[in-house]
DNA sequence: CATCTCTATATCAATATGATAGTATCGATT
DNA sequence: AATCGATACTATCATATTGATATAGAGATG
């Protein structure tokens, strides 16, 4: 899904500001699987704009900056309706840790461990986050999704703690002494 | 992860021509948690050879188009080391699928249930490309690769299933008749 | 009173994608 | 025998995207 049909999704939700758009990829309930910057977010809306399936409206604030909050056109609704009914195609999962574990035993086997410990502490501080949007009110279909998202983590993390003893059988023990900090 | 430390990892592994890299990063055990097109690959080889981290060696071959075969140098494998003495960084998970789902409830309600139909597809599909891939021959760290890819697969194929009627109530089932094709 | 974080828009070089081009062999269809 | 599609290769290019940075006022922290 491209920047454009992401932003165009978003608004779908509710008016926002490209900030806000930016908030919610980057920190909200969007962000375990999609993300998205200010360099292509902005130049996005502006495209979406000049092609008629968003409106721009310029906020004055009170001492905050001025914002530009851009609501979905019925053209723009039809528009995404047309790219939802395509199919979704594959997720795009980029792994920098299961590359790095694949390329340290070539490499720096001794690597191998603190790779596995470091992405343990990763998963669990993501799952008490996703255990706190949960908290939120939210509806039916973004509490699946993120219960998807914690059901990933919490695979991930037992995966990884039933099966690292054997990648590291031969390294000196340091895992076990995790809980003690 | 980009691309130049990717090809630099792969090539730690054994020699290779860009065109494996890419059949590697798109078809093999590397497909599921990393990506790279020719268009990134290529260039990446080259500014890797200009900076004699890999050398490259042409191949004639017979009934076949030439062939450019690159090998990590020392230096390459120092650099590559450093990188991976890095953290990994989380990672990168874009999904479609999710992002649909959460847009499809605003805009189309009706293509929710069809979404996770196709959604249940692939991911049966992909069980089985990663179960073959299991059979063949390979260390303990790809085994270890691939059965956590199986492992997530699977993971989120439990959770759709467990979870999809909670969705659906009031669309028509169509769902139940899966098993039939 | 300096410095950090937050709100907000915006741009830009570097990087990556996805499509396409070109060349050549092989096997299957027509 | 001709055509079609697949496989094996290298390579480029328009377009999309990232990640960093610029700008700027408000409020908090020290």
């Amino acid at each position: 899904m491209d920047v454009r049909t992401l932003c165009l999704g978003i608004l779908s939700l509710g008016d926002a500001s490209g900030y806000e758009i930016r908030k919610m990829v980057a920190e909200g309930s969007f962000s375990f699987f999609s993300e998205a910057s200010y360099g292509s977010i902005y130049p996005a809306l502006t495209k979406l704009t000049s092609d008629g399936l968003v409106t721009c409206e310029e906020l004055s604030q009170d001492k905050r900056p001025d914002k530009k909050v851009y609501s979905l056109t019925d053209q723009g609704r039809n528009v995404l309706t047309e790219k939802l009914s395509q199919g979704a195609g594959p997720d795009k999962h980029r792994s920098a840790f299961l590359a790095a574990l694949l390329f340290a035993e070539a490499v720096s086997p001794e690597r191998v461990r603190s790779l596995i410990e470091e992405r343990i502490k990763q998963h669990v501080s993501k799952i008490e986050r996703l255990n706190g949007l949960l908290e939120e009110e939210m509806s039916p279909v973004s509490h699946f999704v993120i219960s998807y998202g914690l059901a990933m983590q919490n695979a991930a993390l037992d995966y990884l703690e039933a099966n690292y003893s054997t990648l590291i059988q031969d390294t000196p023990a340091v895992l076990e002494r995790a809980d003690q900090t």
